[in-house]
DNA sequence: CGAACAGGCAACCTCAGGGTTGCATTTGGT
DNA sequence: ACCAAATGCAACCCTGAGGTTGCCTGTTCG
Protein backbone atom coordinates (compact mmCIF):
# COMPACT_ATOMS: atom_id res chain seq x y z
CA UNK A 1 0.00 0.00 0.00
CA UNK A 2 2.88 2.11 0.31
CA UNK A 3 5.28 4.00 -2.23
CA UNK A 4 1.54 4.59 -3.51
CA UNK A 5 2.82 7.99 -5.38
CA UNK A 6 0.26 10.17 -5.56
CA UNK A 7 -1.67 11.03 -9.13
CA UNK A 8 0.94 14.30 -10.44
CA UNK A 9 3.31 12.52 -9.96
CA UNK A 10 2.67 9.16 -11.23
CA UNK A 11 1.30 10.76 -14.37
CA UNK A 12 4.11 13.29 -14.96
CA UNK A 13 6.21 9.51 -16.12
CA UNK A 14 8.01 9.75 -13.01
CA UNK A 15 9.67 6.17 -13.80
CA UNK A 16 10.96 7.19 -17.42
CA UNK A 17 13.27 9.81 -15.23
CA UNK A 18 14.69 7.09 -13.20
CA UNK A 19 16.89 6.34 -16.68
CA UNK A 20 18.10 9.83 -17.49
CA UNK A 21 19.15 10.58 -13.80
CA UNK A 22 20.91 7.26 -13.75
CA UNK A 23 22.64 8.26 -17.24
CA UNK A 24 23.89 11.87 -15.37
CA UNK A 25 24.74 9.84 -12.59
CA UNK A 26 28.26 9.47 -13.77
CA UNK A 27 30.23 12.18 -12.92
CA UNK A 28 32.55 11.43 -16.58
CA UNK A 29 28.80 11.25 -18.37
CA UNK A 30 27.95 14.38 -16.43
CA UNK A 31 31.11 16.15 -17.39
CA UNK A 32 30.33 15.44 -21.24
CA UNK A 33 27.21 16.71 -20.72
CA UNK A 34 28.39 20.15 -19.66
CA UNK A 35 31.02 20.26 -22.12
CA UNK A 36 29.11 19.71 -25.01
CA UNK A 37 26.23 21.52 -23.66
CA UNK A 38 28.96 24.49 -23.98
CA UNK A 39 30.96 23.42 -26.97
CA UNK A 40 28.41 22.04 -29.63
CA UNK A 41 28.92 18.88 -31.52
CA UNK A 42 32.04 16.89 -30.99
CA UNK A 43 33.99 14.17 -32.36
CA UNK A 44 34.28 10.89 -30.53
CA UNK A 45 38.44 11.90 -30.37
CA UNK A 46 37.73 15.19 -29.69
CA UNK A 47 35.56 14.32 -26.45
CA UNK A 48 38.14 11.56 -25.76
CA UNK A 49 40.91 13.97 -25.81
CA UNK A 50 41.80 15.32 -22.38
CA UNK A 51 40.42 12.66 -20.60
CA UNK A 52 42.32 10.03 -18.81
CA UNK A 53 40.61 7.15 -19.86
CA UNK A 54 39.82 5.22 -22.75
CA UNK A 55 38.22 6.19 -26.88
CA UNK A 56 35.95 2.99 -25.65
CA UNK A 57 35.17 4.46 -22.41
CA UNK A 58 34.21 7.55 -23.92
CA UNK A 59 32.19 5.44 -26.57
CA UNK A 60 30.24 3.44 -23.82
CA UNK A 61 29.33 6.39 -22.20
CA UNK A 62 27.90 8.06 -24.97
CA UNK A 63 25.64 5.13 -25.65
CA UNK A 64 24.68 5.33 -22.20
CA UNK A 65 23.29 9.13 -22.91
CA UNK A 66 22.36 8.10 -26.23
CA UNK A 67 19.97 5.15 -24.90
CA UNK A 68 18.79 7.76 -22.12
CA UNK A 69 17.72 10.14 -25.42
CA UNK A 70 19.85 12.69 -23.79
CA UNK A 71 22.65 13.21 -26.40
CA UNK A 72 22.16 12.39 -30.30
CA UNK A 73 25.23 11.17 -33.14
CA UNK A 74 25.46 12.88 -36.45
CA UNK A 75 27.60 11.24 -39.40
CA UNK A 76 29.79 13.70 -40.76
CA UNK A 77 31.99 11.75 -43.03
CA UNK A 78 34.45 9.78 -41.47
CA UNK A 79 33.59 11.14 -37.96
CA UNK A 80 30.57 10.93 -35.90
CA UNK A 81 29.62 13.81 -34.38
CA UNK A 82 27.69 13.76 -30.82
CA UNK A 83 25.71 16.65 -29.29
CA UNK A 84 23.05 17.07 -26.61
CA UNK A 85 19.73 16.96 -27.03
CA UNK A 86 17.88 19.47 -24.56
CA UNK A 87 14.49 17.88 -24.39
CA UNK A 88 14.99 14.91 -21.97
CA UNK A 89 16.77 17.49 -19.84
CA UNK A 90 14.24 19.37 -19.51
CA UNK A 91 12.33 16.65 -18.87
CA UNK A 92 13.98 15.91 -16.17
CA UNK A 93 14.33 19.32 -14.74
CA UNK A 94 10.41 19.34 -14.67
CA UNK A 95 10.44 15.83 -12.92
CA UNK A 96 12.38 17.55 -10.10
CA UNK A 97 10.28 20.64 -10.07
CA UNK A 98 6.78 18.57 -9.43
CA UNK A 99 8.61 16.88 -6.55
CA UNK A 100 9.64 20.03 -5.09
CA UNK A 101 5.94 21.76 -6.26
CA UNK A 102 4.53 18.14 -4.18
CA UNK A 103 6.54 18.75 -1.55
CA UNK A 104 5.76 22.40 -0.89
CA UNK A 105 1.88 21.38 -0.99
CA UNK A 106 1.68 18.58 0.92
CA UNK A 107 4.11 19.82 3.43
CA UNK A 108 5.72 23.10 3.24
CA UNK A 109 2.64 25.10 3.81
CA UNK A 110 1.86 23.00 6.77
CA UNK A 111 5.33 23.32 8.47
CA UNK A 112 5.84 26.76 8.23
CA UNK A 113 2.42 27.21 9.73
CA UNK A 114 3.26 25.31 12.40
CA UNK A 115 6.58 26.77 12.51
CA UNK A 116 5.05 30.48 12.39
CA UNK A 117 2.67 29.64 15.16
CA UNK A 118 5.56 29.23 17.41
CA UNK B 1 42.12 19.63 -23.38
CA UNK B 2 38.72 18.64 -23.90
CA UNK B 3 35.83 18.08 -21.60
CA UNK B 4 36.81 22.07 -19.84
CA UNK B 5 33.25 22.80 -18.72
CA UNK B 6 32.79 26.68 -19.10
CA UNK B 7 33.45 29.05 -16.19
CA UNK B 8 29.36 28.87 -15.18
CA UNK B 9 28.77 25.07 -15.10
CA UNK B 10 32.38 24.98 -13.29
CA UNK B 11 31.59 27.54 -10.63
CA UNK B 12 28.14 25.83 -9.99
CA UNK B 13 29.62 23.01 -8.60
CA UNK B 14 28.76 20.35 -11.04
CA UNK B 15 30.72 17.48 -9.92
CA UNK B 16 28.97 17.86 -6.78
CA UNK B 17 25.70 16.77 -8.61
CA UNK B 18 26.33 13.30 -9.94
CA UNK B 19 26.17 11.55 -6.81
CA UNK B 20 22.70 13.23 -6.43
CA UNK B 21 21.55 12.08 -9.91
CA UNK B 22 23.36 8.97 -9.21
CA UNK B 23 20.85 8.63 -5.88
CA UNK B 24 17.56 9.75 -7.91
CA UNK B 25 18.82 6.81 -11.23
CA UNK B 26 17.31 4.21 -9.37
CA UNK B 27 13.65 3.62 -9.70
CA UNK B 28 13.32 2.20 -6.36
CA UNK B 29 15.23 5.10 -4.95
CA UNK B 30 12.73 6.73 -6.90
CA UNK B 31 9.33 6.12 -5.62
CA UNK B 32 11.08 6.41 -1.90
CA UNK B 33 11.84 10.16 -2.91
CA UNK B 34 8.50 10.66 -4.38
CA UNK B 35 6.67 8.78 -1.78
CA UNK B 36 8.30 10.73 1.03
CA UNK B 37 7.69 14.30 -0.94
CA UNK B 38 3.79 13.79 -0.81
CA UNK B 39 3.25 11.60 2.17
CA UNK B 40 5.93 13.32 4.89
CA UNK B 41 8.03 11.53 7.46
CA UNK B 42 7.50 7.73 7.35
CA UNK B 43 9.41 4.67 9.26
CA UNK B 44 11.42 2.29 7.19
CA UNK B 45 8.66 -0.81 7.83
CA UNK B 46 5.96 1.97 6.32
CA UNK B 47 8.26 2.38 3.32
CA UNK B 48 9.01 -0.91 3.07
CA UNK B 49 4.95 -2.32 3.19
CA UNK B 50 3.73 -2.44 -0.23
CA UNK B 51 7.11 -3.09 -2.27
CA UNK B 52 8.33 -6.47 -3.58
CA UNK B 53 11.92 -5.91 -1.81
CA UNK B 54 13.47 -6.81 1.66
CA UNK B 55 13.60 -4.21 4.27
CA UNK B 56 17.01 -4.21 4.62
CA UNK B 57 16.95 -3.36 0.92
CA UNK B 58 14.82 -0.26 1.96
CA UNK B 59 17.27 0.18 4.66
CA UNK B 60 20.10 0.50 1.45
CA UNK B 61 18.38 2.58 -0.71
CA UNK B 62 17.66 4.98 2.51
CA UNK B 63 21.68 5.39 2.97
CA UNK B 64 22.42 5.91 -0.21
CA UNK B 65 19.66 8.62 -0.23
CA UNK B 66 20.65 10.14 2.56
CA UNK B 67 24.62 10.05 1.45
CA UNK B 68 23.76 12.15 -1.30
CA UNK B 69 21.73 14.39 1.22
CA UNK B 70 18.74 13.96 -0.26
CA UNK B 71 16.85 12.62 2.82
CA UNK B 72 17.41 12.30 6.47
CA UNK B 73 16.35 10.50 9.46
CA UNK B 74 14.95 11.42 12.32
CA UNK B 75 14.34 9.02 15.59
CA UNK B 76 11.37 8.70 17.63
CA UNK B 77 11.20 6.16 19.60
CA UNK B 78 11.92 2.77 18.36
CA UNK B 79 11.16 4.24 15.03
CA UNK B 80 13.10 5.83 12.52
CA UNK B 81 11.67 8.19 10.45
CA UNK B 82 12.76 9.55 6.94
CA UNK B 83 11.94 12.85 5.48
CA UNK B 84 12.98 14.36 2.49
CA UNK B 85 15.19 17.08 2.29
CA UNK B 86 14.60 19.14 -0.45
CA UNK B 87 17.12 21.38 -0.94
CA UNK B 88 19.37 19.28 -3.20
CA UNK B 89 16.47 18.27 -4.96
CA UNK B 90 16.49 22.24 -5.51
CA UNK B 91 20.21 22.17 -6.49
CA UNK B 92 20.27 19.08 -8.59
CA UNK B 93 17.22 21.11 -10.46
CA UNK B 94 19.25 24.56 -10.80
CA UNK B 95 22.31 22.48 -12.42
CA UNK B 96 19.73 21.24 -15.19
CA UNK B 97 18.64 24.72 -15.44
CA UNK B 98 22.06 25.76 -15.61
CA UNK B 99 22.33 23.16 -18.53
CA UNK B 100 19.64 24.47 -20.27
CA UNK B 101 21.17 28.00 -20.29
CA UNK B 102 24.22 27.16 -21.28
CA UNK B 103 22.83 25.11 -24.42
CA UNK B 104 20.57 28.05 -25.11
CA UNK B 105 23.52 30.68 -25.11
CA UNK B 106 25.76 28.63 -26.70
CA UNK B 107 24.05 26.92 -29.46
CA UNK B 108 20.63 27.53 -29.01
CA UNK B 109 20.28 31.22 -30.31
CA UNK B 110 22.73 30.30 -33.24
CA UNK B 111 20.35 27.25 -34.04
CA UNK B 112 17.66 29.25 -34.21
CA UNK B 113 19.43 32.11 -36.26
CA UNK B 114 20.46 29.31 -38.56
CA UNK B 115 17.10 27.79 -39.08
CA UNK B 116 15.12 30.56 -39.25
CA UNK B 117 17.56 32.25 -42.06
CA UNK B 118 16.42 29.21 -44.47
C1' DC C 1 47.80 2.82 -53.78
C1' DG C 2 49.10 3.28 -49.00
C1' DA C 3 49.67 5.45 -44.58
C1' DA C 4 47.42 7.65 -40.90
C1' DC C 5 43.27 8.95 -38.73
C1' DA C 6 38.41 7.96 -36.80
C1' DG C 7 35.71 4.65 -35.24
C1' DG C 8 33.42 -0.22 -34.46
C1' DC C 9 33.43 -4.89 -32.24
C1' DA C 10 34.30 -8.20 -28.94
C1' DA C 11 36.44 -10.50 -25.17
C1' DC C 12 37.86 -9.82 -20.72
C1' DC C 13 38.56 -8.00 -15.90
C1' DT C 14 37.15 -6.09 -11.48
C1' DC C 15 34.29 -4.31 -8.19
C1' DA C 16 30.37 -1.78 -6.51
C1' DG C 17 25.34 -1.98 -6.37
C1' DG C 18 20.90 -4.13 -5.47
C1' DG C 19 19.13 -7.91 -2.89
C1' DT C 20 18.75 -11.63 0.32
C1' DT C 21 19.03 -14.42 4.69
C1' DG C 22 19.96 -14.95 9.57
C1' DC C 23 20.58 -13.27 13.92
C1' DA C 24 21.25 -9.69 17.49
C1' DT C 25 19.40 -5.37 19.70
C1' DT C 26 16.40 -1.80 21.28
C1' DT C 27 11.81 -0.32 22.64
C1' DG C 28 6.65 -0.23 23.43
C1' DG C 29 2.88 -2.12 25.57
C1' DT C 30 0.36 -5.05 28.71
C1' DA D 1 8.77 -9.32 33.21
C1' DC D 2 7.77 -10.67 28.50
C1' DC D 3 6.50 -10.73 23.83
C1' DA D 4 6.26 -8.57 19.57
C1' DA D 5 7.35 -4.80 16.68
C1' DA D 6 11.06 -1.91 14.44
C1' DT D 7 15.77 -1.84 13.34
C1' DG D 8 20.66 -2.76 13.13
C1' DC D 9 24.54 -5.65 11.52
C1' DA D 10 27.07 -8.74 8.79
C1' DA D 11 27.96 -12.19 5.54
C1' DC D 12 26.93 -13.63 1.12
C1' DC D 13 25.29 -13.86 -3.94
C1' DC D 14 25.00 -12.24 -8.50
C1' DT D 15 24.58 -9.26 -12.19
C1' DG D 16 25.90 -5.13 -14.53
C1' DA D 17 28.65 -0.96 -14.98
C1' DG D 18 33.07 1.17 -15.98
C1' DG D 19 37.23 0.33 -18.07
C1' DT D 20 40.92 -1.93 -20.77
C1' DT D 21 43.33 -4.36 -24.64
C1' DG D 22 43.52 -6.14 -29.27
C1' DC D 23 42.10 -6.24 -33.72
C1' DC D 24 39.20 -5.14 -37.71
C1' DT D 25 36.75 -1.66 -40.85
C1' DG D 26 36.24 2.68 -43.23
C1' DT D 27 37.83 7.06 -44.92
C1' DT D 28 40.66 10.89 -46.04
C1' DC D 29 44.55 12.66 -48.26
C1' DG D 30 49.24 12.85 -50.29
Amino acid sequence: MSLRVSPPLRSAGFRNAAPVFAALGDETRLRLVAFLCSSGAKSIAQLTSGTDITRQAVTKHLQVLANAGLVRDVRAGRERLWELEPERIEEARRSLQLIEQQWDHALGKLKRAVEGSL
